[in-house]
DNA sequence: CAGAATCCCTAGCGATACTG
DNA sequence: CAGTATCGCTAGGGATTCTG
């Protein structure tokens, strides 16, 4: 019989393992958390999410965007702006990622003890 | 003053900027994923991760080890035998990723809507 | 200011072969 | 079986330039 309990994220190229991916990825992790406490405009968020390149936050904000989590609102004006800002849907999955970071920054005394008990273990 | 409202992650190169990383990894989520419901072996969790090299799941369950999230068991037997197991740390961080996971399973078909609206309004 | 377009490069990753 | 080692590629991502 066909094994039945493993989830559809588990297999290649299945819709949930790709939404996963830009939820999960390296700047979207970031933007949805940043975007949850508030919106944001384009070099605003630039700035607050330290090492994002211009190309690589414009290229997650539209993969957010396009997936139903990121409102793109450009006002008429010169200069240009742009205000980001959450879903309801990019909300809850703002709320999972946060949980996320929060967690590992609270873990991170752990995780550095680990690392060294690993680390000279191997030695 | 000094902004003191952003979160340590959102620095470069920070300590929790890495640990995110790992767990929020391609494979790193979906090994995480998988520990949390029972323990596993090397190429039963190789073919329980669709699509997965045996050299990323390797170099994935390592760095998790390092980071103190999973325990590996190497049985001195002949055929080798290594179980992978998580630690009560890595069962706090399976919990948040698994609920992710559910999360974006649960919510594919509104995603699926929001990139057939955005597609046609990009026409 | 908010991007789009281009160039360019390396490191992440897969495929394969080998070992205890 | 559970890895390690090596090779080779390409696509992710940075830096730069240009535009409305």
């Amino acid at each position: 019989m066909t094994e039945l309990l493993i989830p559809d994220v588990n297999r290649v190229n299945c819709p949930s393992r790709v939404i996963l991916e830009h939820v999960t990825s390296r700047w979207g992790v970031l933007v949805l958390a940043a975007l949850g406490e508030r919106s944001y405009r384009f070099s605003e968020l630039r700035r607050h999410v330290g090492g994002v390149s211009e190309k690589m936050l414009a290229q997650t904000l539209q993969a957010l965007e396009r997936d139903g989590f990121v409102l793109r609102d450009a006002k008429p004006v010169i200069p240009p702006r742009v205000d980001y800002s959450l879903t309801p849907l990019g909300q809850e999955a703002a709320e999972q990622v946060s949980s996320l970071a929060r967690w590992v920054e609270h873990r991170v005394p752990e995780v550095q003890a680990a690392r060294a008990a690993y680390d000279e273990a191997k030695v």
